[in-house]
Parts: C-alpha cells; sequence; structure tokens
RNA sequence: GUGAGUGUAGCUCAGGUGGUUAGAGCACCAGGUUGUGGCCCUGGGGGUCGCCGGUUCAAGUCCGGUCAUUCACCCCA
C-alpha cells in the first residue's frame, strides 16, 4: 500500500523550498527593520492556553484543534496559531518587566483539522507579529505599516487593507445587545446557521455570505456607529496616521475576527484572486488577552499571515543565484579517488564541487552536470593527472581553459572566469 | 460537517455507444559519438487503469459502494 502525505499537509521539494527561503528572507529583514525580533516557541501547547486565549466558542477551538492526551494524560495541542503562544512566552519569561513595547515575529508551522482547499492546509505556516505593552494608535498604524512594507516589497499589487474596529469591553457589548434586538425582529430572514449564532455571536450575521443575511445586515446597526467615544477617537486617529504615511485602506464594518480575544482595530488584507479564501494577512489589537493569560494587564496587537496564500497572490520571486560550482567527472574508475578527494579540498575553499557516484559515463556525466545547473565541469583523466593540468569548461558558453590540476588554482580561477563573465 | 467535479506510467493527458498483448508527449536509462552537456536519431525500463463488489461470454469503459483529490459552503491565515 502506497502512503502518502496526510490530508492537507504538502512536502516542498528543493526546488520550492527556494521560493520559500526567499520570502523568509523578506519577510526576516522588513521585520528587522521594524525592530521586531524572532520568537519561537513550541509546536505544541496546553489545551487550556488555547481554550482561554481564543475563546471556547470558535470553530478553530470547538471543532479544529489537534488535540491529544500525551503518556502523562495531559492535554495538549499542536498549535492552531501564534498569538497565544506568543502571549503565554511574554507572560512566562516576565517581559512586561522588559523594555516595551516588546515586539517579536515568528515564522511558525500551524495546525488546524478542516477540510482542504485551495488557501487552506490542515498544516499550514503563518509569519506573525506581536506587539506588547504599545496602547497608543501609532502602534496599531505601525504594524499596519510592517503588514503593508511586505505586500509592497513583494509587489503585490491586488491586496487591499480592509480596516475596522470592533470596539472594547465597554462599548461591545452594548452593540452586540442593540444588534440582537434588531436581529431577533429579523429572525425569519436569516439562514440557519446565523439564528444560532444570534445568542452567541450576533456580530458574526454580519459577514455571513448567505444573500439574505448579507441582504439584511446592509441595514443593520454599524458598529462604527456604535462604539464609544474613546474607541471612535482611537479608530480615527489611526486612520488619519494611516492616511498621512500613503497607505490606503477601506472602511468596512464587516471585517470580524473569528478569535474572542480582539479588540479595538481589526484589519485583513484581502486578494480577491487567489479563490475564496482570500485573506491573507488577519489581525488586530487584543488589549485583554495577556491578562486572560493570568499575566498583568498589558495591551497588545499583532497579525497572522498565511505564507502560502501569500505565495498564491504571487509572492515567490525566488530567482536563481549565481554560485561558483563545479562538476568534476572522473574519467574511468581509476580517477575516483582522486576527485572524491579534489572535491573534498574545493568545498574547504568554499565552492560547491560535486562527483560521479553512479558509475556513469563521461556523457552521461556531462548530462547530469548540465541537467543539475552546474555552472563549471573538469573531467578527470590519465592525461591530467600526468601533466598535472584540466581543462575548466564554462558550462554557459561552452568555453574552456586550461589550469593546474590542484583545488586552490581550480577556484581561483573559476572565480576569475565568473567576475569577467558578469562584467 | 455539507455540496459538486476528478481519479489511466514519475508528470500532463488520449482511450466514440463494453471486445484480444492499454497508448502519446514530456521525464528517466542506454546506445549512436569507447575524452565532453544542450539539438537530433534509435532502443529500453516503467501501469494490479484509486480500491472493493456487482452486471456480462467479456469491464479502463456500465452500476453500486468506498477512499483519495480539487473547488465551493462553513470557518479562517
Amino acid at each position: 500500500m502506497k502512503i502518502s502525505a496526510p490530508r492537507g499537509t504538502y512536502d516542498l521539494l528543493p526546488e520550492d523550498t527556494r521560493k520559500w527561503q526567499a520570502l523568509e528572507a523578506e519577510l526576516r529583514s522588513v521585520a528587522a527593520l521594524f525592530g521586531y525580533g524572532e520568537i519561537r516557541f513550541p509546536m505544541f501547547e496546553h489545551t487550556e492556553l488555547f481554550l482561554r486565549g481564543m475563546g471556547e466558542t470558535g470553530d478553530v477551538v470547538q471543532k479544529e484543534m489537534y488535540t491529544f492526551l500525551d503518556k502523562d494524560g495531559r492535554s495538549l495541542t499542536l498549535r492552531p496559531e501564534g498569538t497565544a503562544s506568543a502571549a503565554r512566552a511574554f507572560i512566562e519569561h516576565g517581559l512586561h518587566m522588559s523594555a516595551l513595547p516588546f515586539k517579536c515575529f515568528y515564522i511558525a508551522p500551524c495546525f488546524r483539522y478542516e477540510k482542504p482547499q485551495k488557501g487552506r492546509y490542515r498544516q499550514h505556516v503563518q509569519f506573525g507579529v506581536e506587539c506588547f505593552g504599545a496602547p497608543e494608535p501609532q502602534a496599531d498604524a505601525e504594524v499596519i505599516a510592517l503588514a503593508h512594507t511586505i505586500i509592497e516589497r513583494l509587489g503585490l499589487a491586488n491586496i487591499k487593507l480592509h480596516l475596522n474596529s470592533i470596539g472594547c469591553n465597554k462599548c461591545r457589548p452594548a452593540f452586540q445587545q442593540t444588534l440582537r434586538s434588531w436581529l431577533d425582529e429579523r429572525a425569519p430572514q436569516l439562514c440557519e446557521t446565523c439564528r444560532a449564532r444570534l445568542e452567541r455571536n450576533p456580530m458574526r450575521v454580519l459577514d455571513c455570505k448567505e444573500e439574505a443575511c448579507a441582504r439584511l445586515s446592509e441595514d443593520a446597526p454599524v458598529i462604527t456607529n456604535n462604539i464609544c467615544l474613546d474607541c471612535a477617537s482611537f479608530k480615527e486617529k489611526v486612520e488619519t496616521l494611516l492616511e498621512g504615511m500613503g497607505i490606503p485602506f477601506v472602511r468596512n464594518p464587516r471585517i470580524m475576527r473569528g478569535f474572542d480575544y480582539y479588540t479595538g482595530t481589526v484589519f485583513e488584507f484581502i486578494s480577491n484572486d487567489i479563490g475564496a479564501q482570500g485573506t491573507v494577512f488577519g489581525g488586530g489589537r487584543y488589549d485583554g488577552l495577556v491578562e486572560e493569560l493570568g499575566g498583568p494587564r498589558v495591551p497588545a496587537l499583532g497579525f497572522g499571515m498565511g505564507l502560502e496564500r501569500l505565495l498564491l497572490a504571487g509572492g515567490a520571486n525566488g530567482r536563481e543565484p549565481l554560485v561558483n560550482d563545479i562538476y568534476v567527472a572522473p574519467l574511468g574508475r581509476d580517477m575516483t579517488a582522486f576527485c572524491v578527494k579534489l572535491c573534498l579540498e574545493l568545498r574547504r575553499l568554499g565552492v560547491a564541487a560535486e562527483t560521479d557516484l553512479c558509475g556513469r559515463s563521461l556523457k552521461a556525466q556531462m548530462k547530469y552536470a548540465d541537467k543539475t545547473g552546474a555552472t563549471f565541469t573538469a573531467v578527470v583523466g590519465g592525461d591530467e593527472l600526468a601533466k598535472g593540468e584540466v581543462l575548466l569548461k564554462d558550462m554557459r558558453s561552452g568555453e574552456t581553459a586550461s589550469c593546474s590540476l590542484d583545488a586552490e588554482t581550480i577556484a581561483k580561477t573559476m572565480t576569475i572566469i565568473l567576475e569577467v563573465d558578469e562584467a
């Protein structure tokens, strides 16, 4: 029986990995420009962390977590997202006593038991950014600017920033009450799932895609008009700062976010041309999370970004770097010991070197060198050994250059030829 | 969890209304050129036609089930 990769997972072959490494390098570089340092946390956590952090009502927590008991009967869960872990680490290491804000990022595989489709996997990689201890709207603007810089750097044109505020724990309950009673009166017009949602989280009705619900929610009370003065003024400041930085956005009162920990600013970067799962970044402010997890009262915000979706949207440009590498072809079995040694010496000098491992004919070796993209080849036979000289072949031009048969001279000659080629 | 589409070689796909040893292109290997890649030519390896069952003298083809996969709903990154 054939064994394939589990549902919703995928392999990255060396060819694909190049793209990922290029993308990750870009992300690390942008994070550094904004003063964010990399954090790494475990792939699994106590289940409790996610229950408390993300709220027990959401779909992710209720039915999509990879939860298991370890041998001591502890309930552990493969992380479905990174924010809870980052907050836990922040608390655990007493980082509220460090220089605030504490700004960190991560590139972490996340796990959710979902039905796969385009842009959605059971294991996906998130780049996430968290900023702890910054209460001011300029923090929101900066985090959004970071996200914006990423899409700018990657040259992704068709991604739009959607911005909203879902209010704080002072004004949100009141709005939810208003909305609930408004919807209650019109309950018969709602779809089945939305009627179920009414009690628990009426705000989710607003971004339901069911036609009837969508039409109804056009006229529904809007959060933006119902948040408290503090929230409204905060929202306005964030918008003004974004405008000042020249970052375009659209006000979208339907942006909600799925996890309970969000407060105030929420945003998504949405692409229209990567299928139904168009949200590439999603994030916002979660001032209550750290305290909810047993830490001090510290405001926080951040976003998560799905790298698979970012790549779908075109953030791929993995250009192949020009490397000085050489394929050393032994001519006949007697030459293998010499070539193996020569390759090792070349590698010590920083030259990528390969030789025959399959006992192939010269022609087959040349084909291999061609297919693997070797920049240089050198054939080593009895003549070369006797004369102490080899021909270095530049595989792009086909030209050859004679050179003394020792690692150091070969390495030097290769460098010179490459420099000439570049000019 | 719900719905629809698709499963034939490593990859992309042909295989009218069932009919003998299941094909092509690309890829792979070898040779043509016994000391030099790309182009060309010749040859070769590689398939339990997703799986199980049914109808039939006969199933890649028809029927049922199942699994996988893709897209969409739900939800989210």
